[in-house]
DNA sequence: AATATATGTCAAAGCGCTTTGGCAGAGGTG
DNA sequence: CACCTCTGCCAAAGCGCTTTGACATATATT
């Protein structure tokens, strides 16, 4: 960067200190001179030194997102989250960074490190398995945080989520109004805020229908086995109780359309013999089969959380809890039990 | 960031300047200063100001990864190369800013800002569309760039991109050797490198076995539209013609699965009567069915375009051109033409 | 023993901005 | 007319590090 600010105060015929009021549009300034050295700045090909600026103004104008590995960056799950942040961080010209927040051997998690070497104005974590232990040296430091997708109990920071539970209510109602009984939850086994919300709604829906909850109707598969033998397990499990269930619903995403194919391999017809709800997008659907599922407002999610940050990044206070609906959308996979 | 340099050096019993390099290990310092600052500052909480650094060593220790829109990280592709990069980005401690490559209306777009401001050491570029025009405001300002998946004509430079030519080439003799003589193609209708390679790969392999190169054969869809329409009428088109493909291959990532079923949905068994090849991950994949696929080495796009950008910003001088290779992966939805 | 070389340390000069406090002069007030 | 308040501008003091050159002291080479 051979142009500096000195350049183009010198060339302007006015200080440092003016010239860079002018640029920034701050300070006393009259708009003359305003209009004067902005013009020289373009004219030199200006640009601000981003460091220089941080160390001696004390912001970064950089927010950083942790997630658990960037890895994760590549589903729709993350990716919409991520980009609903992108939206509102570039509406207010604020660089994003990414942070791993995985663990690390000998030191801070990347997250953590860098958020003390003040790389950043504030952060957004989206990690559903950050320890709560973690969370609090992030709290020492006064660095402002939003949290995406996490129950907080320790409510250090203000946190944007989704009403899970309120939604797995519905479905499963809406099930239960066609007059199903009998429903299969397919989930995987991890013990994440976001499953144990969609399972007490199961319970909670049953429940308030007087429907006992019977345990058998629920069955586990690992979590990141990318195979399908667990999901394959899982549906022989269901189909050999001595009262076959007459719905499923996947929780997780992407996985309803294999389930969906296992079933009409055993020659079970959806909706006709058997209704599927699933969560998302679940998977790219089928020509004929579009999956009633549950719609989770991931973009929404990143762009609250966004405007959250900036707001506590600019002092105020932020909503403690942001609670979003996510939506049930009917499409043509689920009808009155047939079996 | 209430601790400094300065303290860690009072407490430790040396100058500034010893502090400094004890703690990045490098320089003249005794392995006892050496261990003894590093002590007091583990003991102090000492966390280095990035901003400072930065300034006063003109490096930021972060790397730009220029893309499109955020929205398309959400994807295998972007998702997997930016995977890749952060790999190898971790290793070296450096840190993953994202700016978008998107043209702005009265600005530079987002890449060129930053990169101005002097956020980043170096820069990954990931986006087809940008104009060779633009690139030269970069080639200007000596920043080291790295072309992700872009064939450079202009070669300002390095890039690191895949053989999808030869993939293509490869997959299409497969399916000439097993018997096939008309092949369709189902592509989107933009003009990328990528796909003008891929259609040029289709082109050389037909034109190697004596197969005359028939256009109709060659089908396009609107690329962004999301609905099945467009592959429908492809598929409508190329089965209507007086001598009907044997075989279909679709150029874009996740569409196969897709395809398979509208093809079966005309009665068509894969592959007994009808083969089909993809691109990556065709979708979730069925059950039964597995397509044949060219696999994009997407994460080693990545890694590789990171690595040579370390070198570039360490000044060593990086391979102009890296070309990766795909490989075709048989699974079961090819055969000799079966009807 | 005298010179050359290597080693460990430090003071000081930045890096390129922001920000504070002060100082003129223009304008308003009693 | 004296007083006060704005307004527009500037000099200078940082921000917290890195890096350079100098200076001792220790070790190696003749």
């Amino acid at each position: 960067m051979a142009v500096a600010l000195k350049d183009v105060a010198q060339k302007a015929g006015v200080s440092l200190a003016t010239a860079s009021m002018a640029i920034r549009g701050r300070g006393r300034v009259s708009s003359q001179t305003c209009l004067r050295v902005k013009k020289v700045a373009g004219e030199l090909g200006f640009s601000p030194s981003a460091s220089a600026r941080a160390l001696a103004s004390g912001r970064s104008e950089t927010l950083g997102v942790a997630v658990r590995d960037l890895y994760y960056l590549s589903g729709p799950y993350m990716g919409s989250i991520v980009a609903g942040i992108a939206e509102v961080a570039d509406t207010h010209n604020m660089g994003l960074s990414f942070a791993r927040s995985i663990p690390k051997a000998d030191s801070d998690p990347e997250y953590v490190r860098f958020a003390k070497e003040g790389r950043f104005d504030g952060m957004v974590l989206v990690d559903q398995a950050v320890q709560e232990l973690e969370l609090s040296i992030l709290a020492e430091m006064t660095l402002p945080v939003v949290l995406v997708d996490r129950k907080g109990p320790g409510r250090m920071f203000p946190a944007v989520r989704v009403d899970y539970r309120a939604a797995v209510r519905e479905a499963v109602s809406h099930l239960i109004s066609l007059g199903h009984q009998r429903l299969a939850v397919i989930t995987p086994d991890v013990e994440l805020f976001e499953l144990q919300e969609k399972v007490g709604g199961y319970k909670e829906a049953m429940e308030a229908h007087n429907i006992p909850f019977d345990r058998n109707l629920i069955k586990t598969y690992v979590a990141n086995d990318m195979s399908i033998d667990g999901l394959k397990r899982c549906i022989e499990d269901l189909e050999g109780l001595p009262a076959r269930p007459t719905a499923y619903m996947s929780f997780q995403d992407h996985r309803a359309s294999t389930m969906c194919e296992l079933l009409m391999m055993r020659g079970l017809r959806i909706p006709k013999d058997i209704s599927v709800i699933g969560f998302d997008s679940a998977g790219p659907g089928f020509v004929n089969l579009v999956v009633d599922a549950i719609k989770v407002p991931c973009h929404e999610m990143g762009s609250r959380a966004c405007q959250l940050l900036l707001d506590l990044i600019r002092g105020r206070t932020a909503t403690r809890e942001t609670v979003l609906d996510a939506t049930f959308e009917p499409a043509n996979s689920c009808a009155p039990p047939g079996r």
